[in-house]
RNA sequence: CUACUGAUGA
């Protein structure tokens, strides 16, 4: 009956619903993951609202709440453009003693990103250090694409410098980030000589890298290089 | 045994 959780997550919605009146029926009760995994196809549906019923509800039908299950409604408000409800969920969780992890910080950062708060990212960021939480290689990816899209790629460049310089952990998405990043805004060389820095740092760009890559030269009738791309 | 976070394009 735990398994039926998964197959929610795949598609169908309203078969997880009627799954879950069903398992209820049969005497079952639904934990809280059970819920967590339906409030999380819901919010990646749009249907926020109705997660959030689900997410009130909970705790009167004895499921607690715990991180991931705030960090799934947070993500849900980031991703539907709602930073009031996630900040004031952020803030519930350390009213009610559940502790915030990098992904609840993350979360908010791509949030934050995506409405154009980059201030309020870079307080937050302070915050989380405060807090004791060690930023990794997903942290400063979504920086370093934040700072990206928000006009600031020279200042991603600066950043994606620093961390190297400090040897910490820099993955192929944090590349590719900012090789798209330098596309966009014309820096086609530089973004061109970072492909192939991957290489000499024993990372392997992936088919997203390619994507981007080949993207950036074909937008600048660079089709050529683009093509040779294609042929190792 | 199961739930949460980062990149491109169509």
């Amino acid at each position: 009956s735990v398994l039926i959780d998964e197959l929610c997550k795949s598609g169908k919605l309203d078969d997880a619903n009627r799954l879950l009146e069903l398992m209820i029926e049969r005497g079952v009760n639904p934990d809280t993951v059970t819920y967590t995994t339906l409030i999380d196809g819901l919010c990646l549906t749009g249907k926020i609202n109705q997660a959030r019923e689900i997410f009130d509800s909970m705790e009167s039908k004895g499921c607690r709440h715990n991180v991931v299950s705030y960090n799934t409604l947070i993500n849900g408000y980031c991703k539907n453009q709602n930073i009031d409800e996630a900040t004031s969920l952020y803030q519930e969780m350390h009213s009610k003693g559940i502790k915030r992890t990098i992904v609840t910080y993350n979360t908010l950062f791509v949030g934050l990103f995506k409405m154009g708060m980059v201030e309020s990212a870079l307080n937050l960021f302070a915050e989380m250090q405060l807090n004791g939480v060690v930023p990794d290689s997903v942290i400063y990816t979504t920086f370093v694409d934040g700072l990206c899209k928000n006009g600031h790629v020279l200042k991603a460049v600066e950043l994606f410098h620093a961390i190297r310089d400090c040897e910490l952990e820099l993955d192929v998405v944090t590349y590719s980030c900012l090789i798209d990043g330098l596309c966009k805004t014309g820096e086609l060389d530089t973004a061109w000589e970072l492909f192939h820095g991957l290489d000499h740092v024993g990372l392997k760009p992936n088919v997203v890298t390619y994507n981007i890559m080949i993207h950036g030269l074909c937008k600048e009738g660079q089709t050529d290089k683009a093509n040779n791309l294609l042929l190792d």
